[in-house]
DNA sequence: ATGGCTTCTCGTAGAAGA
């Protein structure tokens, strides 16, 4: 039986996160897959040789500006793919690989930015996507993990002010009636699988000083098909990173699986 | 306080993020 970790950080920006990318894998030995969103690189600048000279692999696709994924990992990648398949969508969003025998599927959901914006049935639509995708993927690799900023907060208790929240993008009932139709394909929500503290979210607002605040959303999320969550051993999110100058406003979320 | 802060760009102000 081996151990493997799988992680996921919305790094708002590689090209100012990679050192704290770097300094997180070395403090995190056991992380054998780690799926980045929102990398905000065109692919000709993309860090492969930094990444490489580090000890991992890594593919990536990335655009100017916004968005922009990649899944560096320590053991060979496989079988990659970026985007929905068949779903025509101009924004980086959505990696998947195997990685030591796992479905990794890194995504950086859409924001929607308010329920009146056309970025917001942009937002379902992509949900609808992933969920009509999803269940010939599960099919086809049991062993799979959904990573990534999902932009969804599934329960009041993932808000740290669900009343000022209430009904805002973010946590409005069609994208959370989405993220359980995720959990009925059958995907567990790692962090629920285990007793957490009270409070405890993966983002938190640069402004207003959030993080101080610990005025924070849980909408980065690790879920898991049946045999993964049957092989997980804890979910954490290392709230660490969040404390570096210059953080990222999300803290990587990672699993364990005793696999 | 419909803001705050941080990132990006055919940039130096405005959009977007969440």
């Amino acid at each position: 039986m081996a151990t493997m970790q799988i992680a996921t950080w919305n790094v708002n920006s590689l090209k100012v996160r990679l050192p704290q990318v770097l300094d997180w894998l070395a403090a995190h030995p056991e992380v054998t897959a780690l799926a980045l969103q929102e990398t905000k690189l065109e692919d000709k600048n993309f860090p492969k040789a930094e990444i490489e000279a580090a000890g991992y692999v890594v593919e990536f696709m990335g655009q100017k500006t916004y968005n922009g994924v990649a899944m560096i990992a320590r053991a060979p990648i496989q079988d990659v793919q970026f985007q929905i398949p068949g779903f025509d969508d101009h924004q980086v969003r959505l990696v998947a690989a195997t990685v030591q025998g796992v479905r990794v599927v890194g995504g950086y959901f859409p924001n929607g930015q308010s329920l009146e914006s056309e970025k917001y049935p942009y937002k379902l639509s992509w949900l609808d996507a992933l969920l009509a995708w999803l269940p010939g993927e599960l099919s086809r690799y049991p062993r799979l993990a959904l990573v990534g900023d999902f932009n969804i907060a599934p329960e009041d208790r993932d808000v740290h002010d669900p009343v000022k929240w209430a009904g805002d993008v973010l946590v409005s009932p069609p994208e959370r009636e989405r993220f359980f139709k995720l959990v009925e394909l059958g995907l567990v929500d790692s962090f629920r699988l285990f007793p957490q503290e009270d409070k405890a979210f993966s983002w938190w607002d640069y402004r207003a000083a959030g993080f101080r605040r610990n005025a924070g959303l849980r909408i980065d999320h690790v879920l898991l098909s049946a045999p993964l969550a049957a092989a997980c051993t804890a979910c954490v999110i290392d709230r660490e990173p969040r404390r570096n100058e210059r953080p990222s406003d999300h803290a990587p979320v990672f699993v364990t699986l005793a696999l």
